[in-house]
DNA sequence: GCAAATTTTGACCGATTGGACAAACGTTAG
DNA sequence: CTAACGTTTGTCCAATCGGTCAAAATTTGC
């Protein structure tokens, strides 16, 4: 009965809250949790510190709506995949999303690499949980198509951890794959050329021995 | 002539230094640079901080000392990438050993990853020069392996980048591959499922069509 | 237009941090 | 043995940090 009844959200609440979260997600996804300072948040989003703190009550308040929120659109491209289509396509498509979502998130890329790199000690549980319940259960769906000759056989778990891998490499190592590919190549094609290559590599790489 | 002759190093100097770097290595793998704080470096190593800033003045000397190291070990797997041998065979040992760095050396993995995670602010020169260099330079082997006809056609930049990300994958990403994998299959087994696994998908995936 | 509620600010606090320093303690070469 | 040098420690400091608070400014509902 005691439930008080959280006050409903007010439009200049709304709108500031999305402003922080906006300006935390820069600069945490640069610096970590640790290395940020809600001073530099507070000024990413212009605003004072104590007018920060009235939206958010603590750093961590933040840092934790913001990996509930990023989560969601993070795992979207792999609940996509579905038994219905053509596997190759299916594949070929959950590559393309993953690498479109390098390309224009590269911030939520990192802030996610940044929690599993410290040991994701604030979203161990979900990587438990969800997440391993939701890769088991596509893991199966690939294996049908293993079974039925569609693709070769081979490691599904595996598999889904290249993908991951390769993609998202191309938002947390940024900087290092600009540096070698140098001013010509590392410019705006690189995400076509890494899509060229990956489809190569995975989709004809899986394709049953003619 | 006033090159100050920088004195030589004690025994004790020489001992303490390596015990230090070690502790840092722990530390900084886990927390990133700026998580990490002197205090807890000097407790890894069984010192107090003073007698820790008695061998390295400042916290960046630290890491500087430690990112130096690191790159020689890390670069390494790519140079031995030999002309000599059989392709195929020189692109699966190359693939093997980065798996095997990423399970025995999985700090430096990450302190690796947390450098470039954060911009490579204090190694984007060694990016842009010598790690280009060298890339450059294996990528054209590996571009005369593809005209002789003994691999397939496809971007060797790229190639080396899902080599890199998929071996690095293991290290750095290591709590979110055990939490998928479960228990059962998340143990020591591991790495050798993921090296079956990427042989398959590198080494089969480059065969020459027959 | 006005009272109540919401938003913003400046001043402040205790804890933590990187680092300085001199004094005390060990070690070592002659 | 001892003087010179190397090592260790306790104490201290200024800067930065996350966060509080009351008062001022603003918005909102009527």
């Amino acid at each position: 009965m005691d439930t008080k009844a959280p006050r409903p959200r007010t439009r200049i609440q709304t709108e500031k809250r999305e402003l922080i979260l906006e300006a935390a997600l820069e600069v945490f996804s640069a610096h970590g949790f640790r290395g940020s300072t809600i001073d530099q948040i507070a000024e990413a989003a212009g605003m004072s510190k104590p007018n920060l703190l009235y939206y958010f009550r603590r750093k961590e308040e933040i840092h934790e709506t913001l990996m509930q929120r990023l989560l969601d659109t993070w795992l979207a491209p792999l609940k996509e995949l579905d038994d219905i289509g053509d596997p190759l396509t299916e594949l070929r498509s959950y590559i393309r999303r993953k690498l479109e979502m390098a390309r224009d998130f590269p911030r939520e890329s990192r802030l996610f690499a940044n929690e599993i790199l410290q040991g994701a000690p604030r979203i161990k549980p979900m990587l438990e949980g969800e997440l391993k319940s939701l890769v088991d259960e596509k893991a199966e769906v690939i294996k049908g198509w293993m079974r039925a000759g569609k693709i070769v056989k081979t490691d599904p778990w595996h598999l889904i951890f290249s993908i991951w891998a390769t993609t998202q490499h191309y938002a947390d190592f940024d900087v290092q794959v600009r540096a070698v590919l140098g001013p010509n190549r590392g410019g705006d094609g690189r995400f076509e050329d890494a899509a060229r290559f990956l489809e190569q590599l995975f989709v004809d790489g899986l394709k049953p021995k003619g």
